[in-house]
DNA sequence: CGCAACTTTGATACAACTCAAAAAATGTGG
DNA sequence: CCACATTTTTTGAGTTGTATCAAAGTTGCG
């Protein structure tokens, strides 16, 4: 499950980054394949390079001292991952299915920062994005069962625009520890979702938004 | 309890900052009286400045749509607040107490940054910061109460470095808001925590950390 | 001193967790 | 392609930690 390849080619351009930033990682970064479920980098470690999903998915989490899991956040095609401005990875991250991920030597990145003010309000804004991300993931936390599975689910539609069908590429114990709840609480909040016919459970993995204001009056 | 008033001598610097972006707010920052309770700024609002506690103390939030409130963050002397990469304030922010908060425009940090790279890296840093915080938080709200209380009462301490006493600004609102709890949870746990000789209640808000060792295992 | 705000304590309810097992999906080798 | 093994997901029954509702103490300020 470690198998980590370098190819050659650089990927087709997935479009989604508008950002010089998120181009430069593209044309600049060599594309890799990470196997499911293999490591992409660890907590703690040496923050040497910085990432983009080409193609697949991600996870970033902690290991509390539990020993349960906390997902931090799910990356997509066209999302940067990885970038630290201290030395160390604060997360660990693994790839949850066969992916392809761009990487780039963030020394590259930041003397490219030092001349070009640009590119240095970039990488600022990057962080910035995360941190509103882990923001709005702290408001979900304080929220009941429903409202958190209803805001992934419309969260995953935005970032997917998959013409209100979802394919989760992600298990429910991967979207359990990122809502911070248990297998057995998503599985019976999505069957009741169900029940209300606000979603359509096609497979465990595919989800079609069949009343999305429903979901939305859930999430706001 | 609007009160805002500007004060015209500088405060005495407050020395929390070895940073040099600390140092500029503290020195180029105009020093103003916020009242207990007051608004710093509100969600929304332009982002015209940026804030550094002097002294007093200044909790930042957000009211959720079913009328409760989620506390950001608690700031205390020396600490950094209110910046952002976008235009508008993602949170809200108040005095939890009378405080003196020095106040500098954010064009001035920006255009700084813009021929100063080293400034620059310090507001990346900045946010940076924040987005730890907020990753901490999110490992906080998924856990059971007792370590919630513990985790706050420690770091509380470790901000405040009041020799195993803490004074808290906040009330038990404040705290319970923060830590996605109730008051009635918050003041249960601590009174848990009393009898078991963790700690001591002084006062409502004096609290003596007599079994650190204690408090540990439970953030750990 | 006396009122208002804050904190603590008590009794009960309920949402989510735990433990257990069945059902469905996925992968593997013959 | 099917039979089997494994993993993942769903469903069920019972427990528990935290919320809710209610009231009694405290504290602090005008």
């Amino acid at each position: 499950m470690q198998t980590v390849t370098s190819i050659q080619k650089p990927a087709a351009n997935v479009g989604l980054g508008d950002s010089s930033l998120a181009m430069s990682v593209a044309s600049l970064g060599a594309p890799m394949l990470y196997a499911r479920n293999s490591e992409i980098y660890g907590e703690g470690e040496q923050a040497e390079y910085v990432y983009q999903v080409v193609s697949g998915a991600v996870r970033t989490y902690k290991i509390l001292s539990d020993g349960r899991r906390q997902v931090g956040s799910f990356y997509l095609p066209g999302d940067v991952f990885g970038l630290e401005v201290g030395e160390q990875h604060e997360l660990s991250s693994e790839a949850i299915v066969n992916s392809t991920i761009s990487v780039i030597k963030r020394s590259t990145l930041t003397s490219l920062a030092a001349r070009d003010g640009k590119v240095a309000h970039e990488l600022w804004a990057l962080t910035a994005r995360e941190l509103r991300r882990a923001q709005k993931h702290v408001l979900l936390l304080v929220r009941t069962a429903q409202e958190r599975v209803a805001s992934f689910l419309l969260e995953m539609a935005d970032r997917t625009k998959g013409e209100g069908q979802i394919e989760l590429p992600m298990s429910r114990q991967d979207i359990a520890d990122y809502l911070g709840l248990t297998i057995e609480t998503v599985s019976r909040t999505l069957t009741l979702l169900e029940g209300q016919a606000t979603i359509a459970l096609r497979r465990a993995r595919c989800v079609r938004l069949t009343n999305e204001r429903q979901l939305r009056k859930l999430d706001s």
